[in-house]
DNA sequence: CCCTGATTCGC
DNA sequence: GCGAATCAGG
């Protein structure tokens, strides 16, 4: 398929709004997201929101070998004590009450923020950037707000029959895979 | 493994 | 010019 004008301009309007290759190419249909991306690129428009990203350098060469300019260690401020991993996902076994809620007050708890009475109960994905703590004060018996320990030590409901319910005895369930 | 964009190069 | 193949990264 041909790039008409129109379907260039099609092309054009989406990627600056922000649409990504692959979507872009199922719109427009006939082609595939390398194909758009290969246009975005002759184009001249291939970086849109770009803070301060000038380029990524990027040693493109089969055979030239790869200058490794790496070692940058993040100066780290630990306050005082660190965190402790909060682990131990939501689990939802039989009911899932309530879901992570973030902060009310706007505020979120980082890896880095993350201090001893704040609530640690996970929020995001921990494999994304956008991870977060509840970070709400905690009591100092538990690594959880209110709201989250009752989630989180939710005695189960209904078990199998011939099960008693543990309330929340279950401080250490670890979860393995 | 899914996705993203970037680059190369034969067509 | 085009875009599949490939690469590099999240």
């Amino acid at each position: 398929m041909a790039w008409t004008d129109d379907r260039v301009e099609v092309l054009t309007k989406l990627w600056a709004e922000g649409l990504s290759a692959s979507q872009i190419a199922k719109q427009l249909g006939g082609v595939t997201r390398n194909a758009v991306i290969g246009k975005v690129h002759r184009l001249g428009l291939s970086g849109r929101a770009k803070p301060s990203r000038p380029a990524t350098i990027r040693t493109t060469k089969p055979s030239a070998p790869r200058t490794r300019t790496t070692a940058r260690t993040t100066t780290v401020t630990t306050p005082s004590a660190p965190a402790r991993t909060a682990r131990q996902a939501p689990a939802k076994p039989p009911t899932p009450p309530v879901e992570a809620k973030p902060l009310p007050s706007g505020e979120y708890a980082t890896i880095m923020t993350i201090r001893d009475h704040m609530c640690k109960w996970p929020i995001g994905d921990p494999s994304k950037s956008d991870f977060r703590f509840c970070g709400r004060k905690t009591d100092p018996s538990t690594p959880y707000c209110d709201a989250h320990s009752s989630v989180a030590y939710q005695p189960s409901r209904r078990r199998y029959p011939g099960q008693k319910t543990l309330g929340q005895t279950t401080m250490k369930h670890l979860q393995k895979r």
